[in-house]
DNA sequence: CCACTACTAGACCGGTCGTCTACAAATGTC
DNA sequence: GACATTTGTAGACGACCGGTCTAGTAGTGG
């Protein structure tokens, strides 16, 4: 098998995916656009709901990645390294003028009620940033840096649910506003 | 013009539209539930765009005449209402599975990057939702009972983008915990 | 009885996902 | 080196559905 082939479909689709939404891309676009000839694509995927699946995993990855380097880097403490990666997304969704928002949350909202199998792979994804942020949270309670009071686990899912919803604010908008507002209610109130 | 036809059209296609999306959801569907004939449609409608906007307009009302009922009875103080507000929203959700989510919401993260006009209505609706939000807060601050440094405003539109993403989460997860979650944090924590 | 608006019917063309058959290239086996 | 088998490509095809539009019918007011 191919991998790199399978691999261009999951790259450009996720690009058309996040731009335009799941439903809303159809397979040959993604296919041309992967320079991929459709009889191929069922050779790769079972289904559409199958390379969706893929689209998660994929998608999940590169959060994981992209999140252990800001969250795991050895400088600073836990606190500053949070904020720095929450500041760095920031800058990343201004520079693409605040379109698309997070294309795991994007999926969630769109598939959630029509295919478990995908709304799944979601849910588990999400449990794995949430972990990440837990981590960081654990972290700097045990550093002192916030209220030894917070529950790490809770307070993190809190804090990934507040920034799906900046996001999906800021796409209706077209402003960063609702990220700088995340920031200032969480980071510099709630961890106070 | 038959007012209630075109009624009718928006109440069926609100319905799909909210369980299944906008782009996943066909005229023909709606028009079908509705008891309309295809043709109909645009008569009543200049594109299907144009009727979102008309369900976005339709919503944005239906919420507006819910929140008013809850936030503005004359009982009890005015952090209560809030609070109340909340609780039956959640309970709501929770008879419905922890389905479908925000109408809005919803809309808001499938069309805001496609269609410039209504992703206008959208934000408009949701400025609404936190003006709304946002005049509770200030008699709840004036009767001293959240802290004083609080600006309504900005503390209104948190506490809505906090609540998407919490809606958004359940759809995920098709559990009540972000709910609970975000009364925890927001009502309990933040407006302590 | 006519003019006009209010509304309907269904054709239209392009696109959808998914299947299927035919073919090419690569790999393994003797 | 010859052949069989797997791995991957190619794209036509079917059945259906998408939004849109034109031609037409019903109904109303004068």
């Amino acid at each position: 098998m191919k991998r790199d082939t399978r691999q261009a479909i999951i790259d450009a689709g996720g690009d058309l995916v996040h731009r335009q939404g799941f439903h809303r891309t159809g397979l040959k676009e993604i296919l041309d656009a992967a320079g991929v000839p459709k009889g191929s694509f069922y050779f790769y995927f079972r289904s559409k709901e199958d390379f969706g699946l893929a689209l998660i995993e994929h998608c999940a990855q590169g959060f994981a990645a992209l999140a252990d380097q800001y969250l795991d880097a050895p400088l600073d403490g836990p606190l500053a390294r949070l904020a720095g990666f929450f500041v760095m997304l920031r800058e990343r969704l201004a520079a693409r003028g605040y379109e698309r928002g997070c294309p795991l949350g994007n999926l969630a909202q769109e598939i959630s009620d029509l295919s478990p199998p995908m709304r799944q792979a979601v849910s588990h994804a999400m449990r794995g940033m949430a972990g990440r942020l837990a981590r960081v949270l654990a972290q700097s309670r045990d550093a002192g840096e916030i209220p030894a009071d917070l529950d790490p686990d809770a307070t993190a899912a809190f804090m990934l649910e507040a920034w799906e919803g900046a996001l999906l604010r800021m796409k209706a908008e077209k402003s960063g506003e609702p990220l700088r507002r995340f920031e200032d209610f969480v980071l510099h109130r709630l961890l106070r």
